[in-house]
DNA sequence: GCGACAG
DNA sequence: ATCTTGTCGC
């Protein structure tokens, strides 16, 4: 991704959850559900991590080969923690980093996959989907847990999945990504069908619990990386 | 009022 | 998310 001129961030943390929701109801409206993303080309992952007991927060970026599923790029942004956790408001607190290591990386990705909810969220508005509206890039949220919503069971192969339902609503799939693991919360985050998503995830979960692009990213983030980058 | 609550 | 080694189960 070039150095992008003006890719909006989300203003500094005044403190002022009331107004942070309010403008997570109005990007909300932007959420695009249709599909709408280009040959698949490039996959990027993103995830955050914390050093410093939460002083720093540090995000990672992998672009992949959206064929072959391998690993084309990594950028790591490291900035203060401005907010602390607050359910609900994630996305004001990871996606400053997360912007900066996406826009780092030497190619704009076809679909980005984000660890978090998409529009699986109390305003429609999980990280997944602020990314996506913010950057216009597709996305979709990759949880490992629920934030909102129920489902029935799920069944006990590899791609079996259920709606997740928030309000009387689809707003996701829970879906069981390999055999004896706990499923996956999938939700779109932008210009992703509710039936795509799941699908999607699918295709690039490999041999992990974890789809390739969010589980690199997630070794990058949380310094599990051992001594170094994805390319010996 | 009492829990629940992505990372 | 993070603090943390070995250990039990598939």
């Amino acid at each position: 991704m070039n150095p992008t001129p003006s890719m909006p961030v989300p203003p500094p943390w005044d403190g002022d959850v009331a107004r942070a929701r309010a403008l997570q109801l109005e990007l909300a409206a932007a959420v695009r559900l249709r599909d709408d993303y280009p040959p698949l080309r490039r996959l990027a992952g993103v995830d955050v991590g914390f050093e410093d007991g939460g002083a720093i927060t540090r995000a990672a970026a992998v672009l992949l080969d959206a064929r072959t599923l391998a690993p084309l790029a990594e950028r790591v942004a490291r900035l203060p923690t401005r907010m602390p956790y607050i359910p609900g408001l994630l996305s004001f607190r990871e996606l400053p980093a997360v912007l900066e290591a996406l826009g780092a990386l030497p190619e704009t990705p076809d679909l980005v996959f984000v660890d978090g909810q998409g529009i699986a969220h109390p305003r429609g508005l999980g990280i997944a989907a602020h990314l996506g509206v913010i950057t216009g890039l597709p996305a979709i949220g990759v949880a490992k847990k629920i934030l909102v919503g129920t489902h029935g069971e799920v069944g006990p192969r590899r791609g079996d999945r259920v709606e997740l339902r928030y309000r009387g609503k689809v707003v996701g799939a829970v879906l069981r990504s390999k055999e004896k693991v706990r499923p996956l919360v999938v939700s779109p985050g932008h210009r992703v069908g509710l039936e795509s998503a799941p699908e999607l995830v699918l295709a690039c979960c490999t041999r992990y619990r974890l789809p390739e692009p969010t589980r690199l990213a997630d070794r990058i983030a949380s310094r599990r990386d051992r001594g170094g980058s994805l390319f010996p």
